[in-house]
DNA sequence: AGTGCGACCCGAACGC
DNA sequence: TGCGTTCGGGTCGCAC
């Protein structure tokens, strides 16, 4: 489940891997993971190399001369560099082949991960990057402006948190571990979180993600990223996939509930 | 406008 | 053991 975390540590170490290789050939092994299309995609691509690679909330951005790949990798994709004559795997949807013999493959066990190529103006119209609110660590994150987001809300604080028009990349792992180091309880209607609260939420949001990258991201079922780089922070969970254990504060078992679908894990105890 | 929910996928976990 | 069923997870699009 790759959030802001692991969509950095896949940033940091494709750009080692594959900044200003030639693009020799392109296949696509499951068409409908291209949202632009597809009868350029390859063709577009081609000839052309990336040049940098930047990110947005989830979204990583592998900038080409001419032209933007954006590409999301929703739950399980991962991107792998593998030398040419490996023979293909079953969950390779798209491969890009450089003219040194090596090659890109993105792997994704459920197809939901999409990639969408675009124009470079384009950048600035395309709904999936533009809606991205701020992101943890970003210095106009502050209390003020989640409670002028939170105010009308409703629903629970876990839900809006997931809302990436709002904070963007945070995921169900790291709400789950902000809202545990805010001590908010996940089910506290968002228009009720308090200012002292929101500046938990930005304090606990930048630290634990900044931390997470630091450790290469988190390890939750296959997840590694490119290169087979393992997520380290798995090992500083508090409370993401704890149910029944104690709470490592104060002892209380975990609880694992539903909200919005999804599943929360908190401290009854700590947050209340 | 805000909210809720199904669709998209398929391996893993679960139930019998 | 082996089969069938359920679940999960981020985002979009549609219905209310």
């Amino acid at each position: 489940m790759p959030e802001i975390a692991e969509v950095e540590t896949v940033r940091n170490t494709l750009k080692k891997q594959i900044l200003n290789k030639k693009i020799q050939d392109v296949t696509v092994f499951y068409q409908p993971m291209i949202e632009s299309d597809i009868n350029t995609f390859a063709r577009d691509l081609i000839g052309k190399s990336f040049i940098d690679i930047k990110r947005r909330g989830k979204w990583l951005i592998f900038e080409l001369e001419d032209k933007y790949l954006l590409s999301h990798l929703r739950m399980e994709g991962k991107f792998f560099l593998k030398p040419k004559e490996e023979p293909k795997e079953k969950h390779e949807h798209v491969i890009i082949t450089f003219t040194d013999n090596t090659t890109l493959r993105y792997h994704d066990t459920r197809k939901f991960g999409r990639m969408n190529l675009i124009n470079k103006e384009d950048l600035a119209t395309t709904a999936s990057i533009v809606k991205q609110g701020l992101e943890p660590g970003d210095k106009n994150l502050t209390n003020s402006y989640l409670l002028a987001k939170f105010k009308n809300k409703k629903l629970p604080i876990k839900t809006v948190l997931l809302d990436q028009t709002i904070i963007s990349g945070l995921g169900n792992i790291y709400v789950n571990e902000v809202l545990f180091y805010a001590k908010i309880n996940p089910l506290k209607e968002a228009s009720k979180v308090t200012q002292k609260e929101c500046e938990l939420i930005v304090e606990g949001s930048d630290k634990i993600i900044k931390e997470a990258i630091k450790m290469g991201g988190t390890t939750i079922k296959s997840y590694t990223s490119s290169l087979g780089v393992t997520g380290l922070f798995q090992q500083k969970l508090k409370v993401h996939k704890k149910a029944g254990e104690p709470c490592s504060v104060c002892g209380s078992p975990i609880k694992n509930i539903k909200i919005g679908g999804r599943s929360s894990y908190y401290c009854e105890n700590c947050q209340k």
